[in-house]
DNA sequence: GAAAAAAAATGAACTAGTTTAAGACTTTTA
DNA sequence: TAAAAGTCTTAAACTAGTTCATTTTTTTTC
C-alpha cells in the first residue's frame, strides 16, 4: 500500500472524534512513521521501551506476556483500522512486558513517543481524540476483566466468535485459546462441543 | 467535609495532570455537585442511564454487576481520592449494567453529563485531563484482564493485597471474593493458606 | 511436491475451584 | 441487649479446566 492509502485509512478513523483541516492533516501525516513487519517478526519485544505507538493499516498482530512457565497470554490481536502498542512502556519509558508479533506480512504507521508531544502541542484537538480512543478502549477492557473472572471458558469462547467475527477466521486455535486464557486442548474440546450443538 | 475542603481535595487530585487558573478552578467547581450516600445505600442501579461521573471525597464504595444468576462481580472499589462511575452509560446513555453501593458512609463530587460537554468547550485542557486519566486506568484494566485470565486465584489475592494495602482492611472477605472472582468459601482458604505461610 | 514443522484432536489421570451444608463468630437493628 | 441477619470457617462430593502422551491433519519450507 502506498503513503496515500494508508495516510486515507489513519484519516478516516480519526475523523471519527475529531474534525481536521487539510493543514492539520498534513502536519499529522508528516509526524507518523511507516513500519513494515513481515509474518513471524516481531514488532517489539518485551524487555525493550516502546519507541511507538501504532496503527494497522494491513495485516495482522497479536500482543502477548510470556508468564514465568513460559507460556503466552494474548492481551490483544490488532488487525487493519486497530491502534496498538504498549501505553504503559510508552508512556512511562519502562521496559515493556510485551511482545507484539505479525501473524501476517503487515503495514503500520507509528508515532514516536517525541513526535505524539509535539502533536498535542500542535494540535491539542487531538487530547479530545486520544481521550475518547481511551475511553472506549476503558470500556471494553473494564468488561473484559469481568469476563475474564466471571464468565466460564465457553461463554468467553462464544463472546469472542460473536465480537470479533473478522479476527477469529485468521488466527490459529492456539492463539484463541492463549487469549481465552485456556490450553489449546481444552479450545479444541470447546469447539468441537459448541460445533455439535 | 465541607464544600471548600472537597474542592481543595478534587483540585490536588486535577493538578497531578493538568493547571489551572484561579479562575478556572472556580469555574469547574461551579460545574459540580456535592453528593451524599449512606452505607449499603445505591449510589445507581443496573438499567438506570448514569447521570453523573463521580470523585470520591470521603469513604468507601464497590461497583458490581449480577449476572444470571444473580452473582455479584465486582469490577472495582472506590475510596478517597478514585474516580468512578460508569463511563460507558454515561456515554453512550444505554442503561448501565452496574450496581454502586456504598459501602460505608460516603461523600462525592458528581459531574453531570451536561456540565462534562460544557467543561470541555469552556476549558480544553481537561480533554487532556481525561485523556491522562484514561490512559492510566487503561493500562491497569489491561493488566487486570490479563491477570484474570493468566493467574491463579491465590495470586490475584495475594497481588489485590500488594496493590491496594488501603482497601483490603476497609472491605469484607465476601466482597474481595466478588472481585477476584471466587467463591467466598474459596477465598476462605486461601486466606488461612496464606496466613499458615 | 516431499519432508519437516506446527497445529489440532482425543483420551486418561489429575488439580484448582465450586457446591452444598452445617456450625461458629460478628455486626446490625429494634 | 437480645434477636436477627450477615459473615466466616470447615469439610465432603463434585466439575471445569489442566497435564501429559499419542495420533492425525494442516501448513511451511526447501
Amino acid at each position: 500500500m502506498n503513503y496515500k492509502e494508508s495516510h486515507t485509512l489513519i484519516l478516516n478513523n480519526i475523523s471519527r472524534f475529531i474534525d481536521l483541516t487539510e493543514l492539520e492533516k498534513q502536519k499529522y501525516t508528516s509526524l507518523l512513521t511507516e513500519i513494515k513487519v513481515k509474518k513471524k517478526d516481531f514488532l517489539m519485544q518485551a524487555g525493550e521501551v516502546t519507541k511507538y505507538e501504532y496503527f494497522i493499516v494491513k495485516g495482522c498482530l497479536k500482543v502477548y506476556t510470556l508468564d514465568e512457565n513460559g507460556i503466552p497470554h494474548i492481551s490483544m490481536f490488532a488487525i487493519e483500522d486497530y491502534w496498538t502498542g504498549d501505553i504503559s512502556s510508552f508512556t512511562t519509558k519502562e521496559p515493556s512486558r510485551y511482545y507484539i508479533k505479525a501473524t501476517e506480512n503487515s503495514e503500520l504507521l507509528g508515532i514516536s513517543r517525541v513526535n505524539y508531544k509535539i502533536l498535542f502541542q500542535e494540535i491539542p484537538k487531538f487530547e479530545r481524540f486520544y481521550r475518547i480512543l481511551y475511553q472506549r478502549s476503558l470500556v471494553s477492557y473494564i468488561r473484559r476483566s469481568n469476563h475474564g473472572i466471571s464468565l466460564t471458558a465457553e461463554e468467553r469462547y462464544i463472546n469472542f466468535k460473536k465480537k470479533y467475527p473478522k479476527i477469529v477466521t485468521r488466527i490459529t486455535q492456539k492463539d484463541l485459546a492463549a487469549y481465552i486464557g485456556i490450553t489449546p486442548e481444552f479450545i479444541s474440546k470447546i469447539i468441537s462441543k459448541v460445533n455439535r450443538m
